[in-house]
DNA sequence: TATAAATGTTAGCCACGGTTAACATAATAT
DNA sequence: ATATTATGTTAACCGTGGCTAACATTTATA
């Protein structure tokens, strides 16, 4: 149940999920359809695979939470999204939302030996 | 029929047929499926599609042609593929291999603007 | 040239990730 | 406490882009 890879658009609700709940609000499914302009019903079942996922637990119509877990995968999207946001705004000088968008679309197309290289890269580029 | 915005597969199918125009044979659609490892008929729907876009053009059960506005398409894509495999090898100093793979998907989500700014960053890069 | 093999097409299936509409439940206001 | 509103769920549908199996057509070979 716990170990299938994980799709891009599960990748972005776990992401919101972590944004909105780091905010300090209890995360409702009408808050993450509002963020992601998607309807309830979507997130109704996005939030089922996560469910399956072992990567978010929610009470019949209640709150949701991230698991242990998700929260991991979480963190580790945002990392990936950050990294490439910044190369775009600090190296590239792309605009602030252009960088976001694309940063967001291409955090999942990355490869893990691509991202350690950026990485290093921005460090190196701070010496 | 022509102006439809075209899925990232459609791209990736252009760019494949433009690269086998290009080392000189005439493009079959078997030869599209061995390339990218999809059956021969995914490749007849596919074709399908970018007839209707009025990118390809095919005589039944014939050869597979590029019209202008394909190849024009195809060159963009591969333009941005090679933009990023060039920074992804260059300057990063990804692997050959990586770097293709993630080309390949990234260039279907790095923003004009984006692709813009890298390219001035490579030529930067010479001076 | 007749047959076999390769190639292209079509039909029907699947999973994904969205939608709307109808309904169930919770939360809020009167 | 009840009625209304907000929220969550479910069912049925859609398009995309794969698949296999069966069939049509071309190409190659015996």
């Amino acid at each position: 149940m716990e170990n299938q890879e994980i799709s891009a658009s599960s990748q972005d609700y776990l992401e919101i999920i972590y944004t909105l709940y780091k905010s300090g609000i209890e995360v409702r499914s009408v808050d993450i359809a509002t963020a992601m302009g998607v309807s309830r019903a979507s997130i109704s079942k996005a939030m089922g695979v996560l469910k399956n996922a072992g990567m978010v637990m929610q009470e019949k119509y209640g709150r949701i939470m991230l698991t242990t877990e998700g929260m991991a995968a979480a963190k580790k999207v945002i990392r990936t999204h950050e990294t490439l946001k910044s190369f775009l705004v600090d190296v590239l000088g792309v605009s602030e939302k252009i960088a976001q968008q694309d940063a967001c679309k291409m955090e999942h197309s990355i490869s893990p030996e691509t991202l350690k290289k950026l990485i290093s890269y921005l460090h190196k580029d701070k010496a």
